[in-house]
DNA sequence: AAAAACAGTTAATAATATTAACTATTTTAA
DNA sequence: TTAAAATAGTTAATATTATTAACTGTTTTT
């Protein structure tokens, strides 16, 4: 006998500790990208969202027409709504982002990027690519979709738990 | 056409952002889970620790002989040391964890759980395997197994990144 | 028309983590 | 074999990130 442990090896354990290491790393590896930027990860975030980024989970689960809103960023994020108005508030100032009323509904403000965000945005595009492409080397593309469809189901999995 | 965003459809990309969304909702639900114990999700990671979880992505890289120390949970969580001898010092209050000092290198303090650390990850055991569990349902044993073999391999290609 | 719900904001504060400077000990290498 | 460097842990000050609760203005419900 090597040695005994008090938790038994347990699969599905195994996986979601694996998907919580795996994300602590994505997201140190983020921070490092988009801070050479000046921005904060949760800043990043809200630029794609304002980018309407296909592959963001909020735009894959439904298609939004309209611009989207704190809101609905706070609901994306999972976050608070004061949250994401200090957030947006940082973007503000760095003209980064625009702020525009809904004439239908004048309690919302809808958010659009401004020039200067789309270009940021475009710019780094191409590293990102790249970037996130050598996350996943090694996997060929049928893996790519099972993995993508294991995540999905174990996210709606999660969101089913909260009822 | 229906709709055309700056940023176009990419797998990659897709099952990174992912990832991050499921670790957000697992996040969120592993710190009700806990907080019901008067735990933080980083004190109830250091528990597991302890516990020696074989589940563990820091288990399953390295086995590990001797009680872990402050150092190497600081390199497990991706923090800084001075954060977990902060968390630690909050689990020395309540009784849950053992300090106990290296008789070869006295710079050393080795970690473990108390009687009543030992206790409460057994009682806590039953209700997180079934939390777990209804977390992958649907998932059959060869596609739990792929999706550890690629969160395995993702994270790999991240720590591979750093250099 | 009154009450409730909704979107956003603000101010105060909680929580979580970091940096930098320090002690004590061990390892390296000149 | 000492002097310098590295390692483990701690502390104090502070940065960061987020939350809660109370508020305004607008729309929806009853």
């Amino acid at each position: 006998m090597i040695h005994s442990s008090m938790i038994k090896k347990n699969l599905d354990t195994s996986i979601l500790l694996s998907i919580y290491e795996t994300s602590v790393l994505l997201l140190k590896q983020n921070i490092a990208f988009v801070s050479k930027r000046g921005l904060t990860n949760q800043q990043w975030v809200i630029l794609i969202h304002l980018a309407k980024d296909p592959n963001l989970p909020y735009f894959i689960r439904e298609t939004h027409h309209k611009p989207i809103m704190a809101n609905e960023l706070a609901d994306s994020l999972g976050v608070t709504r004061a949250n994401v108005t200090n957030l947006i508030k940082t973007l503000l100032q760095k003209k980064l982002v625009l702020q525009i009323e809904d004439k239908e509904d004048r309690r919302k403000k809808r958010l659009k990027l401004t020039k200067k965000g789309e270009k940021l945005v475009q710019e780094i595009q191409p590293e990102r690519i790249s970037s996130n492409a050598s996350m996943l080397k090694g996997l060929s593309k049928k893996e790519k979709q099972e993995f993508l469809s294991y995540l999905q189901r174990c996210s709606n999995n999660i969101m089913d738990m909260k009822s």
